[in-house]
DNA sequence: CGGAATGTTGAGCTGCTTCAATCGTCGTGG
DNA sequence: CCACGACGATTGAAGCAGCTCAACATTCCG
């Protein structure tokens, strides 16, 4: 059954910000429908002009760029409360893929509507701009651990960064979280050869810091994680969700 | 002598995208002045929560983040018509530093009217999220570069990028353009080591690519610098100026 | 003129890459 | 129920791209 915006279950969250009644209101109506895409799925094409724009309810998925070789890089992990499509909703064009690695349940907006926003709710345009400069952080953070630190800090530092969204979304807890990522999204996460992730991986779980099986991501030794990744990850704030 | 938006001279390039009169009326009374800073100075440090948002109306600068060992890692190369202060706008706090390599000139803007913006004025409030939008997208390509191509690719498209975002502004042609960078700055934008980046450019300097010295950026040989970088650099779409 | 910042170069080392197998798991069709 | 194939994980081996260290040269600037 679809969710309507009234009983949103993300809104409850303490993640994201507290949405006024009228907000909530103007999203009801801003919102087209659901979509839902199975595991494998490409949910947006990189320089395709998308006509919706989406916001996860439900499900993982991967935001990538393909370069002319056919390198890909990993921009992020997209997790429930994740805004999708901003780009083809202000620029027209999508600037990168993003591919479903579950199945997903997507919020769906009409991108014809997008401007109305602006020009009918401010607030929730504010908060638009909001989760583009958000993300532009994340990104800038991103590029600072893959330009400037060693296999094994990207490797623990991404291993981190995924699991406290998890858990912020109370999608994980107690150091258990799902993991349905392989090891070749996190090569491409983490701007490491396949091989090299693996062993890089091989030797936390030695070292008894992470397991990683069947899907399943357990931290045992959280410090020693922070410590190996260098870089403690804490954004913590309550952001907007579209 | 300050600026009028009335007479911008970066509203003329045809980079941008234009404006209409209400536009340029509602950005005068939002510009609270100009400020101006010298090569070397920090405009804006991380973490800090700026008082005002700026657009460099004349020089240049770095965004860069530093890593808590030291690291830095530059987020981009800040040129005429570039936003500054976004984070601190909407978050309320910025999530990298700024410091100027040469004299600037900056539009300020003070941060408390911003959101008068999205009440007042929701194709400006658009511009600005079109503006996060594609700073995303250039670190999306930053990281994508940084994460998946050797130093000579890396090396060649930065220096590509940079030539092609000036040709835009008209300071740079024929091959020639300014460059107050220093390689350390071009080492810390591609995440390769100073020595090697030095080392990069001159087999580029050898094959009479290009050339670098004084601070004048000379390509003499574009199609082989494109061949190098592998990707080529194509973002000539006119963009929003606030 | 002298000191600091920047650029240049060589040498040696290692983190990471590529290549190449092998193995385990799981879904599918016979 | 088993065999097969596809996909993902794992491991070893060899090579090199890029790193650090260490000098030295050059330019900039007060």
């Amino acid at each position: 059954m679809a969710v309507d915006c009234l009983n949103c279950p993300l809104r409850a969250l303490p993640v994201f910000a507290p949405m006024d009644e009228r907000e909530v209101a103007f999203m009801r109506d801003f919102k087209s429908g659901e979509r839902h895409v199975s595991r494998g799925d490409v949910v947006v094409r990189e320089g395709e002009h998308a006509s919706h724009m989406y916001t996860v309810i439900e499900g993982m998925g991967l935001r990538s760029k393909t370069l002319p070789e056919g390198e890909r890089q990993v921009i992020n992990v997209l997790l429930p409360g994740d805004f999708v499509g901003m780009q083809s909703g202000v620029m027209g064009e999508m600037k990168h893929s993003v591919e479903a690695i579950t199945d997903m349940r997507l919020c769906a907006f009409p991108r014809e509507k997008f401007f109305g926003m602006y020009q009918t709710m401010p607030s929730r345009a504010f908060d638009a701009t909001w989760l583009a400069a958000l993300e532009e952080h994340f990104l800038g953070d991103h590029l600072a651990v893959v330009g400037r630190l060693p296999g094994r800090q990207r490797v623990a530092w991404a291993l981190l960064r995924y699991y406290d969204r998890l858990e912020q979304l109370a999608l994980a807890r107690n150091g258990r979280a799902p993991m349905p990522l392989k090891q070749r999204d996190v090569a491409d996460l983490t701007g490491l050869s396949l091989v090299h992730t693996n062993k890089t991986l091989r030797a936390l779980r030695r070292r008894n810091i992470v397991t990683w099986r069947q899907e399943v991501l357990e931290i045992h030794d959280n410090d020693a994680l922070v410590e190996e990744a260098g870089t403690p990850y804490q954004d913590r704030e309550a952001r907007p969700l579209l």
